[in-house]
RNA sequence: UGGGAUGUCGCCAAGUUGGUUAAGGCACAGGACUUUGACUCCUGCAUUCGUGGGUUCAAAUCCCGCCAUCCCAG
């Protein structure tokens, strides 16, 4: 019989994971991710994920599963491998994606050896998203659900994490794996779906930053395209491109936040169709589609969660780097943000936008 | 001190031949969406129109005084 740790996180859809695993005949073990403090997050209750409560539902289920559970402190790499990554992208003007570094880092890193540590022929997540064997390769596709579809945040695993990853839920429907939730009883069946970043649990990732850090970001101007002072901005790392709401100041029009100046400490804004661009560059890249990535290759890429992939053309540019050419231009691409490549359903590849 | 102009929600700003509940945008607040940040969507947001009188069945809209601000002239 294979071994399989699960991921529970407390919610649902790990939890029917789990139960998915067991039924088709896994030898299960349980395993809740400890991940940082609600101090460290500033907060006094507990309702985010992975905190003590999300921790009390994932035993209840693992109980009523009759499988093992356990709990892995992971604290110390999750700030260093998340957090530390995650403020270090902000104070360099980038928007910085911290479940993509949790999933790589975390989950199929630093989880993945710890199943291996244990003999676990396979750790399981509760990601919507397909693994298939195609050729010699293993492929990573879109979920069944495309409204839930997470293959996005899973660009970077490797043949290998994919080779031993089970993603139980790739053929369902959400509103089918509630059903199975409810018809076993467990405690989180109407549980609430999501939430914001793990460790900000009230949104205010900038507090977050500066508890951290300790320290605070200077005020600055916001200017115009053309070089207008426009006001004054609370700190660089409150911004990020494509932003309206909490600017703060009172025009005759919206604008957006266009670009960020981190030597001069100035946050450019301008219209909404100053916002639209067709090319930039992606770093950091994963490929897994395939080894490597011919010199040019037509695809459609996707440049953050929950937007439609577009079509672009995508230019290899030296190592680890692509250029991408958007047929069309496209709203806001910001640096620090994913792009993911994808072959009609298929991921075939992403990285970091420069 | 003369001459002119203006004064409507925190900001911008419709509405001024008088007539039900004073547009809209920005900002802000709350919610929806959502395993990132954003975007987007929904809801809320001046019983009151610088102020004090007057005319009228009825005034932000007409009349008078006052106050404030801006411009021109000196």
């Amino acid at each position: 019989m294979k071994r399989a740790l699960v991921a529970m996180s407390g919610g649902v859809d790990s939890s029917v994971s789990a139960f998915l695993m067991k039924e088709a005949g896994f030898d299960c073990t349980g395993v809740t991710m400890r991940l940082f403090d609600n101090e460290d997050a500033g907060m006094e209750r507990e309702k985010s994920c992975c905190s003590l409560d999300d921790v009390e539902d994932a035993r209840a289920v693992a109980n009523r599963l009759g499988i093992p559970y356990f709990v892995f402190n992971f604290k110390a790499d999750f700030k260093r491998c998340v957090i530390d990554r995650f403020i270090e992208a902000y104070e360099c003007g980038a928007t910085p994606n911290p479940c993509i570094d949790c999933n790589r880092f975390l989950k199929f890193e630093r989880l993945y050896r710890r199943a291996r540590e244990i003999e676990c022929d396979y750790i399981a997540t509760g990601h919507y998203a397909r693994i298939e064997k195609s050729g010699g390769r293993f492929l990573l596709k879109k979920a069944k659900d495309l409204t839930k579809d997470q293959s996005y945040v899973l660009y970077s695993l490797t043949q290998e994490q994919l080779a031993h990853t089970k993603f139980p839920l790739g053929e369902f429907e959400k509103s089918e794996v509630r059903k199975i939730a409810e018809e076993h009883g467990f405690v989180n069946a109407k549980k609430h779906d999501s939430q914001d970043i793990c460790f900000v649990p009230d949104g205010d990732y900038a507090k977050i930053i500066e508890l951290h850090t300790g320290k605070s970001y200077p005020h600055g101007n916001f200017v115009g395209i053309d070089g207008k002072i426009l006001g004054e901005h609370k700190g660089i790392i409150r911004y990020t491109i494509g932003q309206r709401k909490g600017l703060g100041l009172a025009l005759p029009e919206p604008l957006y936040v266009c670009e960020k100046r981190i030597d001069t400490n100035e946050v450019v804004l301008g219209r909404n169709e100053d916002l639209f661009s067709r090319e930039f560059n992606v770093t950091d890249i994963n490929w897994i589609a395939f080894d490597a990535p011919p010199e040019k290759f037509r695809a459609s890429a996707k440049i953050r969660y929950r937007q439609k992939e577009q079509p672009a053309e995508i230019i290899k540019d030296g190592e680890n780097k692509v250029h991408v050419v958007f047929d069309e231009p496209q709203r806001a691409i910001t640096s620090g943000q994913a792009a993911v490549f994808y072959d009609g359903d298929t991921v075939v590849g992403g990285g970091t936008i420069i």
